[in-house]
DNA sequence: GTTGACCTTCCCATGGTTGGAAGCTTCAGC
DNA sequence: GCTGAAGCTTCCAACCATGGGAAGGTCAAC
């Protein structure tokens, strides 16, 4: 299996195989008399739990984590919740600002008229909060 | 007003106000004859109206196009509000795509005993999504 | 005149991903 | 056996916003 069908059976792109690969995330590949990397299940079984990882925003480092307790079998469940549950709060506290930057903003966006006059709150916020709609 | 008394005034530190110089999100700022940068009241405003636009999440490009609006006093409110929506969609994007997150993991938290057991329904779930807890 | 706080420019790093360039390999069709 | 396309290789650079640090100049107060 080359990178590319290796790409396809996983859902990530060649590009990034090569990149686990360089910040060793991924054990170096086997290869072919050419060069070519050669992937196999096994490849593509951990090359699938990284793109899972990812798709949860798990960062390289913690899946760097997660994968080396997936591949320990005597693991405790206990250490990889406390990996999850800190990744838990990070999302927690990624939420809450873009959610305070949502309710500002659509307030705004609620008191601007939108039409051809030049006033308009959304400006008028940004250049002092202290003017008018103070949220 | 130099540099580092402006970055205090308006919150934006001296190493970023550089930056936006160097992009041309700033104008040059004056010098004085020993090459420091001079800052003024207006100069001040407007590194603030950056600020709370950066608050709000808006990129530097977006920021580009509001400080224009800004400072064009002719400018149809609808133009600026349709900054703002479209900012305000992304926001909406990013919320559903951390939410998501959010959501599959927090259920596999839950389900995830973590005590010194090696079986853990987590790593389960990153190896391969159809065995477990399915979402 | 020296010390310490400030300023200057320049380069590098972060994190995750993508893009391109230049060159080699493989394979199918003819 | 030749040709062309597609795929592979490595290396380098970009994105965005921010920060760190080095090497050196400047300004104030004591």
């Amino acid at each position: 299996m080359n990178i590319g069908a290796a790409a396809k059976a996983s859902g990530v792109s060649a590009k990034m195989i090569r990149h686990y690969e360089s910040v060793g995330l991924l054990p170096p590949a086997s290869r072919t008399d050419a060069g070519y990397r050669l992937y196999g299940e096994k490849d593509i079984r951990t090359l699938q739990f990284i793109r899972r990882s990812r798709d949860l925003g798990f960062s390289i480092e913690e899946i760097r984590g997660l994968v080396s307790l997936w591949q320990d079998k005597t693991r405790p469940s206990r250490e990889v919740k406390a990996v999850a549950r800190q990744h838990l709060d990070f999302l927690d506290r990624k939420l809450e600002e873009l959610q305070s930057m949502k309710n500002a903003l659509s307030h705004l966006v609620d008191c601007c008229h939108g039409d051809e006059r030049p006033d308009c709150p959304i400006l008028d916020n940004l250049a002092g909060a202290g003017n008018l709609t103070r949220m």
